[in-house]
DNA sequence: TTTCTGTTTCAGACAATACTGAAAATACAA
DNA sequence: TTGTATTTTCAGTATTGTCTGAAACAGAAA
């Protein structure tokens, strides 16, 4: 192909900054929601990468130590948002990111579900049980304020449940039409 | 009213404990979701408060500094998910939480959206544009992934602002009957 | 004006989290 | 089995984000 990437080529550094550009903003956008920059970097890199890279590649790409992308790539794994790829007569493991947009937030919802969302309801009934017998003035309106946002959040858990179980192909015309 | 709190009501151990419990899980929950533990725990705690408490309340209550109760209360009300309450004949000023969970979802859907959502935007629209017309090969993956990444936040952040924007009581039924 | 009550700010202290680098463990090839 | 490439772990360190406490400030009452 001639537009192969080469040392000469003027675009090659333009295409370096954009996506140098891209990875920061994104790794940002992670803190805000939660998720540790780096691990929102490397995510960033690998999903903008046309072919899976190693943890050196990764090392190399965002100067970062071994251990923090070994780490992270784990902790990324363990997410399902990449996967590891063997190549055959390679020793190195690669890593690829799953690129279907789709896919990735329905990953994203039902682990957040997994480990935020039903600990919290968890946490909710156990409240309302312990507080819905006491005489004390007060856990009158905590029963009644933490009922409501245990119904609340249960809804949302059902409906992300129906959301992530539906195919893309359903879900986004459906949606197109509502929006009007 | 008989079950008034006294210093001899066995309910109040008990409460107070569940609220404890409760309090301290909402500031982990935020913290998984990008909030200051703290904020979160000022917040659960004027959620479940029959009335408005002050700075000096809150302070003892969770036994924490001045300082670190007056910017999470600014911080909060800037978020718009407390309201500064004054009451007349007092110098001191009272806050309590928005209780109704639809009011403060989409409150907090508002401002993400606002401080998170649109920013992000602009930032893939700036990486494309500045990606699309790179004649490298790489750069190829890159705008077609961002472009991808677009769509779909484009789309969630009018799905938000839609739903946002209706009334529960609307929203809620439908739900419900989507949800079978 | 002075004093009193309450609010706001912020430099420094502290705690939580993330990162490094090197050593240990593992996996594979010869 | 030994040697080599690669992965994994983790103690120590760095960084970031949060919190404290005291001083400065603001307005109301005396």
């Amino acid at each position: 192909m001639s537009t192969k990437a080469t040392a000469t080529n003027p675009d090659r550094a333009a295409y370096r900054a954009v996506r140098e550009e891209f990875i920061a903003q994104w790794g940002t956008l992670g803190s805000a929601w939660g998720i540790n920059r780096t691990m929102a970097q490397i995510h960033a890199l690998l999903m903008v990468s046309p072919q899976p890279l190693s943890t050196d590649d990764i090392m190399a790409d965002l100067q970062i130590s071994r251990g923090n992308a070994h780490g992270n790539l784990r902790d990324l794994a363990g997410w399902g948002l990449i996967r590891r790829v063997i190549r055959k007569g390679e020793r190195k493991e690669f890593f690829e990111a799953e690129k279907d947009v789709w896919k990735m937030f329905c990953t994203i919802i039902r682990e957040r579900k997994r480990r935020e969302i039903r600990p919290a309801i968890g946490v909710l009934k156990d409240c309302i049980e312990r507080a819905e017998t006491l005489k004390h003035a007060e856990a009158v309106t905590f029963t009644k304020q933490t009922r409501a946002l245990l119904e609340f959040v249960e809804m949302a858990d059902s409906f992300l449940s129906k959301m992530t179980r539906s195919e893309q192909s359903k879900v986004i015309p459906w949606l197109l039409k509502w929006l009007g």
